[in-house]
RNA sequence: GCGGGUGUGGUGGAAUGGCAGACACAACAGACUUAAAAUCUGUCGGGGUUUCCCCGUGCCGGUUCGAGUCCGGCUACCCGCACCA
């Protein structure tokens, strides 16, 4: 009977040509609204979407066009972290210049976003890569240069061979590179750093702030990452020299039982403590082995702990004893003091150390026991070897001693934290230029901001080892000093592309008169970000810096707010049998594809339904055939009912039974789907709430009032649209409705409908449900109990058995407890 | 080792402490069809003496009239951190 099929590809296009030619989707800014920012990561432009894409963008476009339809002012823009190696590497191989392969990326990708029927905003578009951009990206690197948060130093570095370039220790996964998964080796190396440590404590404690709005687990990770630890630093004498030792120790509390110090191989110390010592030789020997080991054997606690005596003596603090000093493979050079104080009786792995070189180990916290310790007893306790602390509890010992150093000025209480400062500098080219030049006479000095952006120049050499493709355009490395005007290098590293996207988002909302990277006022106006849609894969790394970027902002001026995602919502992979995919694997399934079957639609739909956002999604064909299914089922179940669709003056008349139960499962639905988008971001269940009112009214009953069954109609395909909005305003455009589905109100459920006369009450002997009776709503607690004992099934099973207890939950059930 | 998360039919998944398995997928049966596809209808956790009853949400225990849900312990898997003193 259907003349008029579903053909998805000229459905969609027809209204996506419509929505661009009427710019549906531009951002209003409507005073009397509330505004909301929805925004998914952008993505880089790698060439095509494949399916996580799909997925993060389908979870972000139903919120943002739900929040549209319910009232609000809504920013919903796209954008692309468009530097990175990628282009770089493949110019390399194939002679593309990064410029034109990563243009041509996003101009395909955008297409492809374009037909998924996504609400961007597309007059806010950018691209980390163009100079507009990456003129305020350097901008910015300045502002941190100018408040003595980007500094220059000498450092042991992480660097990838694979990528020849360094890493921050963020981008160093289990020793091995983020991106290609080589492994990395240090390198001391000059680099550029951004000093993160500075905001570590406002990183952690404005954790609390997201609590709610973040995954729980993300905020675990971050603190982890952040890692504070509260103790103190000690001050040791060096037997015969002048000089001095400090360490960080969180158990103060075991100063008595330090029987060595310890320093890590690369502190500068141990090279003045074995000068003119015999065995210097073989020191240096042992520090060059440890050097060469790798990150992931160096830091791993299956390392064998292997050190060796310097030759020198360390004074203990507070009995004067002397202490052998040691340098061994356990002690990282940065962290805390890069220097530890052994204390084998309550610490593993001094214990493990001290067994293996024989050092003594004394007990200064009672374990409880008199045998000879077998393991550290790092439990608590009373002080025992530790002269007028003796009896005392170790917790109240441990800020006792710290208050005597104090008083001897030998110490004090201190925190430490395992946050590393942020390594930016990149030795490649498709970046942003670091902004700095290095005179002779001046030192290191900023290009003037009138002369930014420093642009990339078009012609470099890329291929050449260890060297910066920058470093091969002469033209672009020598310079005047803007400060004494004679010759000078510039910079030739670019940026860590984790900068680009860390303020990307405050771009979007305006780009302001040009004096800086953005609008204030617009962005005071439209961030924290309210929901915010992305991989669990950037829970620290971009994250991170985003914050902490936001908090310097805020610092500046700039911001008047102090952490830029409200919420954070992070979707989770999208697998096929189990695994990512990925194209080594093979078990890729393209977008495209998809979208040419079964239209747009359905892919959003199928998406959004098969699980629940933050949890992995098996992708199945079957899924999305039954998607499709569903849409047909939606696209019949509009067009079989055209005539009374356009009737608009036809009343709904809900008094019959069917009606009353069709309008019923109508404001069910409002409520349900409201509910899971507005507030439980649950799209799933959103999904099958439509499916079950769609289900509703193929079982209405033939006779029955047609406006309530219009009613509910109108109302599933509004309720729809936001999932899948090509197929619904084409079938609000077939219903004769004018209006613009997008724009459209959405609808408010009416409490009186879901209000049943008759209530099914479930009754319970001892928690097994018995019976089931019907009673009117208005029935009392007393009516419900007495006529549910009474009903003959609950006394046939009463027989012979007393009743204790009855329970009754209004509108719900019925319990009898019997003995 | 530490921290976090997850365990529910053949599958994806639903269930403010109140009828476990909504909604789908798959499977099976039926209707329509010459036939198929599409569509529609029905069955669909296990077992039994089958109008009814018993068992069942990783395992053991607890709280409660009532536990998938809360508490304690265990176990398996996943993720993060991992010699951070």
């Amino acid at each position: 009977m259907s003349e008029h099929r579903y053909v998805p590809s000229e459905v969609e296009a027809k209204w996506q040509e419509k929505w661009e030619a009427s710019n549906a989707h531009d951002t209003t800014h409507d005073p009397n609204k509330p505004f909301y920012y929805c925004l998914e990561q952008f993505p880089y432009p790698s060439g095509r979407l494949h399916m996580g894409h799909v997925r993060v963008y389908s979870i972000g476009d139903v919120v943002a066009r739900f929040k549209k339809m319910h009232g609000h002012n809504v920013l919903h823009p796209m954008g692309w972290d468009a530097f990175g190696m990628p282009a770089e590497n493949f110019a390399i191989q194939h002679g593309v210049h990064p410029n034109v392969s990563t243009h041509d990326n996003i101009a395909f990708m955008r297409n492809q976003q374009k037909q998924l029927g996504l609400s961007y905003d597309w007059s806010r578009e950018l691209a980390t890569c163009d100079p507009d951009y990456y003129k305020w990206t350097q901008w910015i690197f300045q502002l941190f240069y100018e408040r003595g948060l980007a500094y220059k130093k000498k450092a042991a570095v992480n660097w990838c061979p694979e990528c020849s370039t360094v890493l921050a220790n963020e981008q160093v996964i289990d020793g091995e590179c983020w991106r290609c998964d080589s492994e990395v080796v240090k390198k001391d190396l000059e680099q550029w750093f951004f000093k993160i440590t500075d905001y570590a404590d406002r990183l952690l404690t404005d954790l609390e702030q997201l609590q709610g709005g973040w995954p729980e687990r993300v905020i675990t990770m971050q603190r982890n990452w952040i890692g504070k630890s509260t103790g103190a630093e000690i001050t040791y004498g060096i037997h015969g020299r002048d000089e001095t030792l400090t360490v960080f120790t969180t158990r103060p509390d075991t100063l008595y039982g330090v029987s060595y110090v310890v320093l890590a191989p690369e502190n500068e110390l141990v090279q003045k403590l074995i000068e003119g010592y015999a065995g210097a030789a073989e020191v240096q020997a042992f520090i060059d082995s440890v050097r060469k080991a790798s990150e992931i054997e160096r830091t791993s606690t299956d390392t064998e702990k292997v050190g060796i005596f310097t030759g020198s003596y360390a004074v203990h603090p507070l009995t004067g004893e002397k202490l052998p000093i040691w340098i061994a493979n356990y002690v990282l050079p940065d962290y805390g003091t890069g220097c530890v104080m052994g204390v084998p009786a309550h610490d593993e792995r001094d214990f493990e150390f001290a067994t293996k070189y024989q050092l003594p180990i004394v007990p200064v916290i009672d374990p409880g026991h008199q045998d000879a310790l077998t393991e550290a007893f790092t439990g608590e306790g009373r002080l025992i070897n530790s002269a007028e602390f003796n009896g005392m509890a170790n917790t109240e010992a441990l800020t006792k001693i710290v208050e005597v150093l104090e008083q001897k000025g030998i110490g004090k209480a201190t925190t430490s934290f395992r946050l590393r400062d942020w390594l930016i500098s990149r030795q490649r080219y498709w970046g942003a230029p670091i902004p700095m030049i290095n005179c002779p006479s001046c030192g290191t000095v900023p290009v003037p901001k009138d002369q930014l952006p420093v642009l990339l120049p078009e012609h470099v050499d890329f291929g050449v080892k260890g060297k910066s493709p920058l470093e091969t355009n002469d033209e672009f490395v020598h310079t005047t000093c803007p400060s004494c005007g004679g010759a000078a290098r510039r910079e030739t590293d670019t940026m860590d592309t984790f900068i680009d996207s860390s303020w990307y988002y405050l771009r979007y909302t305006g780009k302001g008169d040009g004096t800086q990277p953005f609008d204030t006022e617009a962005a005071n106006n439209w961030l924290p970000v309210d929901k915010y849609v992305g991989g669990i894969e950037h829970a620290i790394l971009h994250l991170l810096y985003s914050r902490f970027f936001t908090k310097v902002l805020h610092d500046a001026g700039l911001v008047n707010y102090t952490e830029p995602f409200e919420s954070l919502l992070t979707q989770g992979m999208v697998v096929l049998n189990g695994a990512k995919m990925s194209k080594s694997k093979g078990n890729v399934v393209s977008p495209e594809d998809i979208i040419n079957k079964y239209g747009a639609d359905t892919a959003r739909v199928f998406i959004l339904f098969a699980a629940p956002p933050d949890r992995d999604l098996e992708w199945s064909d079957q899924g999305v055939e039954g998607a499709h299914r569903f849409l047909n089922r939606v696209w019949r179940m509009v067009e079989n009912h055209i005539p009374i669709l356009r009737k608009n003056n036809l009343k709904a008349d809900a008094s019959g039974d069917a009606a009353k139960k069709l309008r019923m499962a109508t404001h069910a639905a409002i409520k349900k789907v409201t509910e899971d988008i507005g507030t439980r971001y649950q799209f799933n269940t959103a999904i099958s709430a439509i499916m079950e009112l769609v289900n509703a009214i193929y079982a209405y009953p033939e006779g029955a009032d047609a406006g309530t069954k219009a009613e509910a109609i109108r109302t599933a395909v509004i309720l729809l649209h936001p999932a899948a909005p090509h197929i619904t305003s084409e079938l609000w455009e077939m219903m004769g409705e004018t209006s613009k589905l997008y724009a459209l109100e959405w609808p408010v459920y009416d409490e009186s409908a879901l209000a049943m006369d008759e209530v099914e009450y479930v009754v319970q002997i001892n928690g097994k449900v018995r019976e089931r009776l019907v009673f009117p709503k208005e029935a009392t607690k007393e009516e419900v109990e007495s006529q549910a004992i009474a009903s003959e099934k609950v006394q046939a099973l009463l027989e012979g058995k007393s009743i204790k207890k009855v329970i009754v939950v209004p509108g719900k059930l019925v319990n009898v407890v019997v003995g």
